[in-house]
DNA sequence: AATAGGTGGGCAAAATTTTGCGCAACTTTC
DNA sequence: GAAAGTTGCGCAAAATTTTGCCCACCTATT
């Protein structure tokens, strides 16, 4: 059989009605045995496979659902994809894809595009700029839920689900009080974001929580342009044993820093980064970071989507906030018996 | 206007006929300037868009595109993903995406459901494993194009973007001369791959080009599990004053073991990578390599599909080979002044 | 006045699949 | 032997849009 192979091919070749082939092939209404099992073979040895604009049609659904990321470049975008694709293909769904590249006109566009496709949903990680969300609403009034991922909108009755930076903020800067750290620095990141502002409240918290005076002279600013300026006055006068950062990137900075001061990591001062890219596995030493679950996020995610799509009638929300951990390399003292990667995983497995 | 409007909603409201308001908006056939204007001014109101299951049922195309790839974590990959999606988008089609994860069966789902799902023509990297392209073809053989990306397939008459590998290979061996290196080592990869091979004939080739003579003993193999002894042995007897690696993370791993016998990188062994992975930069010292031009690939796979696809009964097929070039970085030793990452750029982009 | 030509717009088929309804044939029940 | 129930299958409508063909009307020509 050369082309695609229709209904009605089978149809005429049987001497049956379409309609008869759609109920064999769907195990629908009533049909004899042979009969089914004729359509079944001929279906089979001419690799029928139903054409999806006619069902979309007809159902009004399409089993595709679309996500927009601000990149996929970025390493923790690139696993949050991962993760969402995943759990869509297991359930049998498709994955139209697109990104904004924090611009909020292409966002708009990308939101738009995806309800014009008619997909069955949408999971959406939003410009930093995004203020105006009609285009997401237009989106839910059409009756396809949206679920944000990383970033999430107050003003919006949606599902999300972000990461609390806060635990794994504390946990690593109680595990520089415990390994002998008390001069501890925080390089932290722009003050409008929430994840800046709670890994900056987290470092102060796991200080209070060890008895640790917090100074402001210790918290520096990633946006002040002279902040590697007054790292390097602290590392100059000996007022540092370590350094937590809002990204690894920074982190990535403050040990050439060090280096430059002929200081050693961990030896001298611990550095701490966060968002465990593959920077940190490959910089030297290996970087003590905070785990962000990338994959898990886009896993979750997707969940809450398709359950809004199976559960169209339902007003409840769903929000998430997954959980950071420290894991623990080389460029922190040690002191207990470090957390195999697998332990790991299964904390943010059953935390997910 | 609640819900989702479509043509007949217009044509009832107006008292005209569907072909009438479907012939305004389409700027078709006969009609008075008069009823187009006032279907486009109720169509803009009503913000109606064309039911996309209905046209692409009746137009048998979809301007969809699918792309499968290996995955997506991988910085390379997401480069290429992050070229294909924005060719696809300036020109209005719509990506589908898929991984194998290199498991040649989760390949042959991808290939078939993006195929069933009618999607206008394929991207793909296939499976390392993949020696039956028979899902490729059917594909094909339903007139669904295929164009292979960073992998090709010597039986299947397609279109392919692949990097020749050859030419930074050989510019990274010369250089290396060039800097007074003449025990040169090479970790080659996989030998069943062609990026391997080429990767592995351009290092023999740079040092036929600088009169060095090539020894067995200076080439590793990645899959021999003994390779590092093999390498720890040639750093013992000071038998070695460069290396150069299939890919990144071998170069890395290399320069640690070098570490760990008290040699300097470059000062006593260069080192070269291959692929610009972010681990090139952020190793210390940062890693000399050989940059593919990812996103480009992606763009001109995209470019080639595209064309295909407007061009459904052309039998021709267009082979790319996008030329590699070394950056320099501080695991070499430096002659010359270095290129500067524009001129990389404008060198890549004049290729491609 | 009859014919030709042009304009504006409607009818209906087409793309493919699903499904409610109906009909014929057969079996069961009293 | 008639009524009732069951089984197997076909008809036609529905989902939405596009498009070839046709008709009605108007103007211009002989």
């Amino acid at each position: 059989m050369r082309g695609r192979v229709k209904i009605t091919d089978i149809a005429t070749e049987l001497g049956v009605s379409p309609s008869t082939v759609s109920r064999a092939l769907s195990n629908g209404g009533r049909i004899s045995q042979q009969t089914r099992q004729a359509v079944l073979d001929l279906a089979e040895k001419w690799g029928y496979k139903p054409n999806p604009f006619a069902v979309n049609l007809l159902k009004k659904q399409s089993r595709n659902i679309g996500l927009i990321l601000p990149e996929f470049t970025h390493h923790y975008f690139s696993k949050v994809l991962d993760g969402v694709n995943r759990v869509v293909n297991e359930h049998g769904y498709h994955l139209f894809i697109n990104t904004h590249e924090g611009d909020y006109h292409k966002e708009v566009k990308a939101v738009n595009m995806l309800n014009n496709m008619r997909v069955d949903g949408i999971i959406a990680s939003y410009a930093r700029g995004t203020s105006d969300f009609n285009h997401f609403l237009d989106a839910i009034e059409d009756n396809v839920p949206v679920v944000f991922v990383d970033r999430m909108c107050e003003d919006l009755d949606t599902s999300y689900v972000v990461t609390d930076d806060f635990p794994g903020s504390v946990e690593s800067v109680r595990h520089l009080v415990n390994t002998g750290c008390q001069k501890i620095v925080h390089i932290a990141g722009p003050e409008n974001l929430s994840t800046s502002f709670n890994r900056l409240t987290g470092y102060k918290e796991g200080l209070k929580q060890e008895g640790v005076l917090v100074q402001d002279k210790y918290i520096l600013k990633s946006e002040d342009p002279n902040w590697k300026e007054s790292l390097e006055f602290l590392i100059a006068e000996n007022d540092v044993d370590a350094i937590t950062c809002f990204t690894d990137y920074l982190a990535f900075e403050a040990v050439e820093i060090l280096k430059r001061y002929g200081k050693s990591v961990p030896n001298d001062v611990s550095v701490v980064g966060f968002a465990d890219e593959p920077v940190a596995t490959y910089m030297t030493p290996a970087l003590t970071t905070v785990v962000q679950p990338a994959e898990a996020m886009g896993r979750r995610a997707a969940e809450l989507l398709l359950w809004h799509i199976e559960n169209p009638d339902s007003p409840e929300v769903h929000s998430e906030c997954l959980p950071t951990a420290m894991i623990e390399r080389g460029s922190t003292l040690q002191t207990r018996p470090q957390r195999s990667f697998d332990e790991l995983i299964s904390v943010l497995k059953s935390a997910s």
